[in-house]
This record gives structure tokens, C-alpha cells and sequence, in this order.
DNA sequence: CTCATTCGTTCAATGCTTGAACTTAGTCTG
DNA sequence: CAGACTAAGTTCAAGCATTGAACGAATGAG
């Protein structure tokens, strides 16, 4: 490393660290040196070539009160663009996401997936990407890519309801479609990102659960993703909470899936789909309630034990869980309140996910957002 | 921040990748330029200081083949020192540690702390802290105090065993004792940073998992101790295996501990002291035999649940389970096998502690050894 | 004894942030 | 309306840790 490599280092972090105050909100360079703890000299010279390169633009000047007016600095309104697509069982989706985390395009596409190849899958992701991306004249810095499954170093390693998906080089197909970098990640985990960027929408330690076929958990520790040393880390589904219980299809026996993953929910409660399972509830039907409450039980046990574990202070429901929560919620919070170690003494929560259907391809959009803003130098290239 | 400061960061930052190098091993400037990628000219610049304030020595000329010979560096054989100490129920131990990882002294002392206040067992530990570094003339870098309980910002939160304990200032207190600089910490991150720190004994991704009265897990990720937002990280001990099992203390049902906790094996080996127990394991006692075989189910399913997970390739057994290691080993991996996802793909590896009785007290002196060479500015002070 | 080799030191150059001085662009007061 | 005041943004010399190249030192090989 250079000497020239080591100021540069001090550089980008300066620039990094202006970049996160700017998707804070925006502000002047004076009011970002406040923030940043930079002096304003610094701050017109991180600035100015951000400026010039079309990355942030300045604002006309804002009067308000005494003194120079200031002019606030924000992203630019044609500035580079992140592509986040959503491969499910039963859809498709793709967002297009701004520096700024304005959301400029969604589509959501049913499709049934789980016989279809990945090149197939591809053809169709590719083919939304570009209607999304079509006529917009932004750069685009690159895709993510949501997978229900195990992602480790890009590969696609566990995928136990898109079983054509096992070991495809989704990153590659999805690259030489597009011209994008593209970014493969769980979807669990970026559902999880989409809390934590670019709001903070369950503080910086948390864990995002979210049911489809199985129960996946986010796992967010300080502000960071936690994936595990090969990416399975959270796996909330496979958490035993009976060892004589239920035969799982991991091999395992009692796992938490087997008693509140949405298809046992939706078998008990006598329903096919959530949609109608969320009428029933909210007409009041005993069974369709009965088996909520019973999931929730299961769920908040498999909970509590993943809080003994990690210690984090919240726990966000979202996917299924976010359509159910109201239902969910009470036994869930019973099976915490009893089981979490000190659970009264510590301030535990437990909460509904803000974010709809788009969470997923949301984060996957957010992941390359964030890359971008965390190595600043991607935004020159 | 002033720019001093930025640029004096680079050099900090520097100097620990420098002392680190030398925890690893000694080296000539040459050599430990070529380990840390820095020049020989700032590897000259880095070490000075460190000479002068007597942190390092430079042995006498190494003769080894053509050219001028090099001078290793190495850490003072009289430089600075970490103290350890334990508080546990049934003992006291103490340890001296200098910065190459070398243990100067040790005492462990049989004691029943149990009824002792704390001031007490701050008495006690103080002058088993002046014996160990009586007559010893090196700097005292401060001591780390292991507790068998939860911590959290320093103060002691939670400590089933010594109730006596709970809300004491027990930093300050042996602080004063002892005019060092005191940081407490759980008695299970301690253990598991002795694996860690100065050498690795089971990589930089794991869990270490001790019983005493409870059960408690060190969880190590990415080569750093986890202890959560509140220090409860970890809690492997009231992992629910059974949800409507045996009633826990903790006010929770099927608590891992209930199954597998030191005292439940002596219970059904009809033995009072781990001691006669490893006896009668020996002479091959099948009441013995089946109350271990038993506890390491039990444990086997808490920690298949643990590395579901945090996904952490090892599990060190250490404090009693490394005693019990031959006998629990066999039902603990057999229970992982069968209910850790995927886990022939991944290689999950169980392995007793190579080290003893003194792992605890050990990684509390390492707690201070590590933060000295982490901020090298402490050993200037 | 001379050359090759490796270790360690010296020194000018580099490029970033900084703080202070300065310029700019407004509001406020009388 | 003019001059004082205030705050934003810019300019610039100073300070600092690393670097790479040149240099001096210490030994082995022939």
C-alpha cells in the first residue's frame, strides 16, 4: 500500500461518511460539516467533485434568516440508479431505487417458478429489468438479486423450493442479460436490509422474520448484515423448540417451521391461500384463529431462543407474518415475556413490518445502493 | 477531528498491525515489513518508539546465511503485564500474562464464595492479585475480572450463583484494591477469548461452550467476542429443546440446561463432584455413562439450534464438558449431524479444550494483553 | 580481499485535512 | 437607504505519516 493509497483510504472515509449524513437528508456543506464533524473546507472539497460528476446536485439558495443563504446539497435527481430484482416461488418483482432511496419503478409479477429453469427464470428477471430501466437515462450501478435460499460467496448452495436454482451462476446469467453488476444475497436477509436501508425502521440490531414455504430470519447486528461464515446463519426455521416433535424434512425433528411455516398455518386454519386465511380472521373464524395463535406459540418459542442467542432488543415480523401480525402478535409476545432470559428487565420489541410486499426487492435494490455509498469510488467509475 | 488526529489513526493503526505481527511471532524489521506489507523505512520509524519505552527488545544479531544479519524484535522480557483474575463459586483464580502470551504466574484457590458480599471476595482476590505480582518489576497494563454471570457496560447485571454479587461495582472496587485498571467481564467470553487470543485454537468463527452451574456459550464471530446489545448474548443454556419440559428457574420450560447442566449430570450419575464422576466414566459406571450420554443429547440439540443460527464452523466444549469431552462427545455430535442444516455440506467441526481449568482466568488477562496491542497508545501511557 | 547480499536508516516527495483569513450574500438596524 | 452584522463557502500555508530510492552497515562466498 502507498502512502498515496493510505490518504485515499482517509479520503473515501471522509466521503463515505458525508454520503450516509446526505441519505440522512440533505444539507448544506456547513451543516454537513456540523454533522460530520468535518470542517467546511474539507467539506467543499469532498463535495465538488460529487457535485461535478452528477452525483449530487446543489440546491437554489434557501433563505432563512441571517447570514449568507445557504445552498443545501442532495442527490441528484438524475443521478445514478440501483436494480433490485426478486426471484419467488410464486413471482417475480423488480424495483428500481435512488441514491436518495426514492423508489422510481415496481413491477410485481405472479408466476408460478418452481418448474421453471434458471435460464428461464433469468429470461423472464432480465426482461423486467428492462422494461423498468427503459427510457430512463440514468446510470444504473448494478443489480440485486433476492433468492429464497442459501447464497454463500454468490452461489446459489440451498434453494429447497426452487430446486432447478441449485448451483446456477444466477449472478453471471443475470450480468451477461443486463450489462449489470450483478449481486445475488438471501431474501431473508434483504428483507432484513430494507429495515435497515436507507431508514433505520427497527434501530441497528435486530432480526427480521419472515414465513413463505419456510420461516427465515435476517439477522441485523450493528448496523450489519450477519450471514454466517457460510451463509446460513438465521435460520430460524430449523430451530428445535420440541427434539421428539414433528419429523422435518431437514432430517431434524420439532424444527419451528413444522408448526408455524405458513403452509402449516394455512392447512390448519382449512384455507389455500393468505388472502382468504386473512379474511377469516378478519371475519372472526375460530379455527383460522386457533391456528394463528398456535403458529404464534411455536413461533415465539423458536423466537425466545433466538433472542437467548443473539440479544438484540427487536424483533420485526414481516412477509406472512406482517399480513398476520395482528393475529400473531399476542402469543408470540406470551412465549418472549415467558422465555427470554431477564426478558423484563431488558426492553424487548416486538414489531410489524412497515414495508409491504416490495421489502425483499426493496433490499436487493438497497444492497447495491448501499455498496455504492460505502465505496464511494464505484460512484466514479 | 483535527488532521493530526486522521493521520495519527493511520500510524495507530499501523503500530497494532505491527504488535500483532509480533504476538504471532518474532521478526527482524525486514521481516515484520514483509509481513505487514509496510516499508522497511516505516517499520524502522514504528519500532523506535517501541524500543525506547521498553515494549520490545532487539535480540542480539541472528546469523543465517548471506547479508547483514538481522536483529529480531520481540516483546521486553520485562515489559508490561495483564492481570486475570476469576470470581466463580467454588474458587478464585489469578493469573499474570505478558504481550508475547507467556503465563508468569497462576493460583487458583478452592473457596465457597457463595455467601461471601462483595467486598469480601474483592478482599480476597486483591491479595491474591499482590502475591502473583509481589516483587514482579514490570508495568501493569490492568486487570480483567471474569464473573459467572451477565455484564453489561462494566456493571454486573445477573449472577444466579452469587446473588451477593449483583449491582456491586466491582470494577471499581478491586480498582481501588489494587490501583489497577479493572474491566469485568462474563466468565463464558473469557473462556472463549483464551481460545482466541494471543493464539487461535479453534479459528476466528466460534462457540465455546462451558457448564458450571449454568450453561453458558462465548460466541466468537469474525476473530471478536458477540456479547449482544445487553451482554445476554449467548445464553445457550435456556435454549428451549422441550417447550413444555422441565420448568426452568429462568421461568421459561425445556431450558437446554434443565438437560444438560453440570448438576443434573451429577444428579443422575449419583455423584456429588465432577472429580467422581470422570472416576466413574473411567471404571466404565453405566449410571455414569447414561447421564452423560444423555446431558450430550440434550446439548447436542441446543447447539445444532446455536449453529442454525449464528452458522459458526466449531464448537469448543471447554470448563466440565472438556473433562466430560470423551464421554459427550459421540451423543453431541450425533444430535448435530442429524439437526444442523445442511451439515454434511458444511464441516462443522467438535472439539474439547485444549486448555484447562485456567482458560478462564486466562482469557481476563487476555482482555487486557489484547486491548494494549489493539490501542498501542495504552502502552505508552 | 573483493563482490554479492541482505538489513536497516536517511531524506525529499506526496497528498490529505486543518484552521485561519478572506470573500460572498444575504438580514437587520437606525 | 447605508452601514453593521451574520453565516456560508473558498483559499491557502502548515502539518504529518508513509513511501521509495539512495545509502551505509554487516556478513558470506569465492
Amino acid at each position: 500500500m502507498t502512502t498515496v493509497d493510505h490518504l485515499r483510504q482517509v479520503r473515501l472515509g471522509n466521503l463515505r461518511t458525508v454520503l450516509l449524513a446526505l441519505v440522512d437528508r440533505p444539507g448544506s456543506r456547513a451543516d454537513l460539516a456540523a454533522r460530520t464533524g468535518l470542517t467546511k473546507a474539507t467539506l467543499s472539497n469532498l463535495t465538488e467533485p460529487l457535485l461535478a460528476g452528477g452525483i449530487l446536485v446543489e440546491e437554489p439558495a434557501t433563505l432563512a434568516g441571517m447570514g449568507r443563504p445557504s445552498k443545501p446539497l442532495r442527490f441528484h435527481p438524475d443521478g445514478p440508479v440501483a436494480v433490485g430484482a426478486e426471484i419467488n416461488v410464486s413471482h417475480l418483482a423488480v424495483e428500481t431505487l435512488g441514491l436518495d432511496g426514492a423508489t422510481l419503478e415496481r413491477r410485481l409479477v405472479p408466476a408460478d417458478m418452481r418448474k421453471a429453469s434458471a435460464d428461464e427464470v433469468l429470461d423472464e428477471v432480465a426482461g423486467l429489468i428492462r422494461e423498468v430501466t427503459a427510457g430512463m437515462n440514468r446510470r444504473l450501478l448494478g443489480a440485486g438479486l433476492a433468492i429464497p435460499g442459501v447464497v454463500h460467496d454468490g452461489a446459489v448452495i440451498r434453494t429447497p423450493n426452487l430446486l432447478r436454482l441449485v448451483g446456477a451462476r444466477l449472478a453471471e446469467g443475470l450480468g451477461e442479460r443486463t450489462g449489470l453488476d450483478v449481486q445475488v444475497d438471501n431474501e431473508a436477509n434483504l428483507a432484513a436490509l430494507a429495515h435497515l436501508w436507507p431508514r433505520h425502521l427497527a434501530g441497528e440490531d435486530f432480526v427480521h422474520v419472515t414465513a413463505d414455504v419456510g420461516i427465515g430470519a435476517g439477522v441485523v447486528l450493528g448496523g450489519e448484515i450477519y450471514r454466517g461464515v457460510s451463509g446460513f446463519a438465521g435460520e430460524l426455521g430449523h430451530v428445535v423448540i420440541e427434539r421428539n416433535g414433528i419429523r422435518c424434512t431437514c432430517g431434524s425433528r420439532g424444527c419451528v417451521e413444522r408448526y408455524a411455516g405458513l403452509d402449516v398455518i394455512l392447512r390448519e386454519a382449512g384455507r389455500r391461500r393468505l388472502d382468504s386465511l386473512r379474511k377469516a380472521l378478519e371475519a372472526g373464524d375460530a379455527k383460522a384463529l386457533g391456528a394463528v395463535r398456535k403458529a404464534g406459540e411455536a413461533l415465539g418459542v423458536g423466537i425466545a431462543t433466538l433472542m437467548n442467542l443473539f440479544d438484540v432488543p427487536t424483533v420485526v415480523l414481516g412477509g406472512s407474518y406482517a399480513v398476520l401480525y395482528d393475529h400473531l402478535r399476542e402469543s408470540v409476545q406470551s412465549e418472549m415475556d415467558g422465555r427470554v432470559l431477564a426478558g423484563g428487565e431488558r426492553h424487548t420489541r416486538l414489531l410489524g413490518s412497515p414495508l409491504g410486499e416490495f421489502a425483499v426487492v426493496r433490499g436487493a435494490a438497497g444492497l447495491i445502493t448501499r455498496r455504492a455509498v460505502q465505496q464511494p469510488e464505484r460512484l466514479f467509475a
